[in-house]
RNA sequence: GGCGGGAUAGCUCAGCUGGUUAGAGCGCAUGAUUCAUAAUCAUGAGGUCGAGAGUUCAAGUCUCUCUCCCGCUACCA
């Protein structure tokens, strides 16, 4: 079944440019995505692997104008810390490039024409909002009115940042352009489609008939997609910050961001390789995508479908795809700082690069959401790093200079023991091949983490230190084998923990193994003199945990205070706009649930003029049988809506923190329904 | 509401196509040991495998219903 692939091409999700990389990303894709390349290396197979920044996009624009600087300044800015970041982590990447390159803009066009000419695109007229002033079309994103649900004047297009609505622009009062401040008028824009339908059975059969192997959960959404049926997506975007769209008569239109990344990992090997196309295009080649969930139905549907066709390019053979790390059982969020950034990491932590790569790689999200804590960070650290690997390194070493000066004894005659426990070896050799082949990279750590269990185990039982007082022969093999599985584990633990393998080596003072001399009891020579012990890992105590833990908290403190701060007073309004505005005391008098919805509730309320039907976006908030017989300030000449079905007359007043948590607004006592508020 | 993923020892997780007393690491307890960063080694105590029903000679493992958590998606006047 399994194909014998010549050479492997890995790719690792392109991070976007707003922002720095933290633990998040690295246990889902990076920490995973290098153990796998480093693996293949060791082993002397052909790989490489791609990554680069994402650099295009609305959101880096609205990132730029809210700083006042430019797209370009701003993506110059985290490609660079995200760069030095993962260089300072020891991914690996054989190129680490960019979507706002010239080699990117002009694969990623010349893709394009190609689609294009081939008719592979689907061409459709639609009418969007145009600011005449800027002389663009506005992305949803730029569109700025007043939100219809709870009023704030700040709303976007796309969104309520107050309220948390989805928005569409159509929805917004009084709307307008956020770049000039004019009113957008609607006007027609064309673009391309990727009709994704024409591709659903060959999707079909390459996953769901051919790939049943992938991971549960990548597996189960492309079915999910699948089995929805799929739409035609569009692939430009009426924007001034991207590739442009390489057709006549295309001004002012870009690529969309997720039709041009995908192909940056295409771009940044024709960077590395003049011999690229042997990677992306022969059938010989193993192609995988490290990603995280949320990029699922983009590297399984929609970019499979483009390199269809386009006609020239492999399919990906699998695309492991981990859940979501939180961080102290909240969510990691970039908005909210609430993160562990790796670049601030690498200054707080120096020298613990390994351990951080352990702990992700150890508690990594492979198959749910997982928790990231300092604390199981230290423990790890201390009560696997350091007692089972370390200080197993440190005892052969230790012994080594004590008896024989740094001097490698030689091997003398084997026990059945000594037998069992080589054997030992090669069983954890071929159970950690299988684990990382098969992206069970939290599996495979242990094995690794099992060389040194044996080698501690071996000494414990062998007991050199009392062995040596009685037969000094016997002890010369006990410990050429406690140093041959030390050499063992710095081969073993290279693709997880990099840094301490060549400690590892420089200690031995030896050269870097190939990953064949795995479970081989001749890797040192007897006579070769060691280089000097030293740590391999030290204990991290409470101070130093404590101190990350303090800078989450000031974090949280930071997030509280912010949120404490009220929204700015809105702009100004007469005396008659406010009498326009008809309120009333009603009494709730029935609530229910609105079928197949999450949030909605339908209720009857009496206003004291009649009694009518509203219905309300709170059904998370309030149970119906709180809300019966409560009375509620009520918007009652607010033009009538229909929601489901069900025709809304008025709205319910609601008073509403910066956590979106409600509460009724209602008289201080009870008054009769129907009474004025003003 | 629809769809997908998850729910297994105190904690973090394995358990493939159903098959003897449900596993690992950490933590905990007891013992051994001192070469080693008070590290190590051995032994042990901990689980009605989210709840309920069903299929089967046999079910964490298959089917159905339900509950809770995460994500995508619709709804949000």
């Amino acid at each position: 079944m399994e194909k014998n692939f010549k050479r492997y091409l890995v790719t690792s999700a392109l991070p976007y440019a707003n922002g720095p990389v933290h633990i998040g990303h690295l246990a889902g894709v990076y920490i995973p995505s290098d153990i796998y390349t480093r693996y293949m290396r060791l082993r002397g197979r052909d790989v490489i692997h791609i990554c680069g920044s994402d650099e295009h996009g609305v959101p880096i624009t609205i990132k730029a104008k809210k700083e006042g600087i430019t797209p370009q300044q701003v993506v110059d800015r985290y490609h660079e810390i995200i760069k030095n970041a993962f260089k300072g982590l020891g991914i690996e990447f054989d190129i680490y490039s960019r979507t706002s390159s010239d080699m990117h803009t002009v694969t990623a066009s010349e893709f394009f024409r190609k689609l294009y000419e081939q008719g592979k695109f689907v061409e459709q007229t639609s009418e969007q909002y145009f600011d005449e002033e800027a002389k663009m079309f506005l992305a949803d994103r730029y569109i700025t009115g007043t939100c219809p649900k709870c009023g704030n004047e700040r709303a976007y297009g796309d969104q309520c940042e107050a309220c948390g609505s989805t928005l569409s622009p159509d929805e917004l009062i009084e709307p307008h352009s956020a770049l000039s401040g004019s009113v957008p008028v609607k006007k027609a824009t064309t673009h391309w489609y990727l009709p994704l339908n024409e591709y659903e059975q060959m999707l079909r059969e390459w996953i769901l008939e051919g790939h049943k192997e992938w991971k549960s959960n990548v597996y189960g959404q492309c079915k999910s997609w699948l089995d929805g049926g799929l739409q035609p997506r569009a692939v430009s975007r009426d924007l001034d910050w991207g590739i442009p769209v390489p057709v006549e008569g295309a001004e002012g239109k870009v690529l969309y961001v997720w039709f041009d990344a995908p192909i940056g990992y295409i771009s940044a090997t024709k960077e590395l390789t003049a011999d690229w196309e042997k990677y992306w295009k022969s059938e010989d080649t193993k192609l995988v995508h490290f990603i995280g969930k949320d990029n699922i139905v983009f590297h399984c549907i929609v970019f499979p479908s483009m390199l269809k066709a386009h006609g020239d390019y492999i399919l990906p053979e699998n695309v492991p795809s981990n859940e979501f790390l939180n961080l102290e059982g909240d969510k990691i969020s970039t908005s909210r700082n609430w993160a562990v950034w790796l670049h601030e990491y690498l200054e707080d932590m120096p020298g613990k690069e390994d351990v951080l790569r352990y702990v992700l790689c150890a508690n990594a999200p492979e198959t749910k959401d997982n928790d990231f804590t300092w604390k199981d960070y230290q423990a790890r650290n201390n009560n696997e790093l350091v007692a089972v690997l370390g200080n197993f390194v440190n005892r052969a070493l230790v012994l080594t200079q004590k008896y024989y000066g740094g001097v490698v004894p030689a091997c003398g005659e084997l026990t059945e023991y000594d037998r069992e426990t080589i054997a030992e070896l090669s069983t954890i050799k071929s159970s950690l091949e299988n684990n990382i082949e098969n992206y069970r990279f939290r599996e495979a750590l242990k094995d690794a983490m099992n060389f040194a269990r044996i080698g501690n185990k071996y000494l414990a039982d062998s007991e050199p230190w009392k062995v040596v007082k009685t037969d000094a022969e016997r002890v010369k093999t006990i410990l050429n084998i406690a140093l041959q599985i030390t050499a063992n584990i710095a081969t073993a633990i290279e693709p997880f923990m990099p840094f301490s393998a060549t400690k590892i080596l420089n200690m031995l003072n030896i050269n870097k193994l190939g990953w064949d001399t795995l479970g081989s009891m001749d890797v040192i020579e007897a006579g070769h003199t060691i280089g000097t012990p030293s740590l391999l890992f030290e204990k991290i105590e409470d101070e130093t945990i404590q101190r990350q833990l303090d800078k989450l908290e000031a974090t949280k403190a930071a997030n509280a205070a912010a949120e404490v701060k009220a929204e700015p007073q809105k702009e100004e309004c007469s005396f008659d706009d406010f009498q326009k505005m008809d309120i009333r005391v009603s009494t709730i008098l029935a609530a229910e649930k609105v079928a197949k919805t999450k949030k909605l509730l339908k209720l009857t309320v009496d206003t004291g003029i009649d009694q009518r039907t509203i219905v309300s976006g709170i059904a998370e908030h309030f149970t119906p049988e709180e809300l019966v017989g409560q009375q509620v300030l009520v918007l009652v000449n607010l033009a009538p809506r229909e929601l489901k079905g069900i025709l809304s007359q008025g709205m319910i007043l609601m008073a509403e923190d910066a956590t979106g948590a409600l509460r009724l607004v209602q008289p201080s006592e009870a008054v009769k329904a129907g009474s004025m508020v003003g």
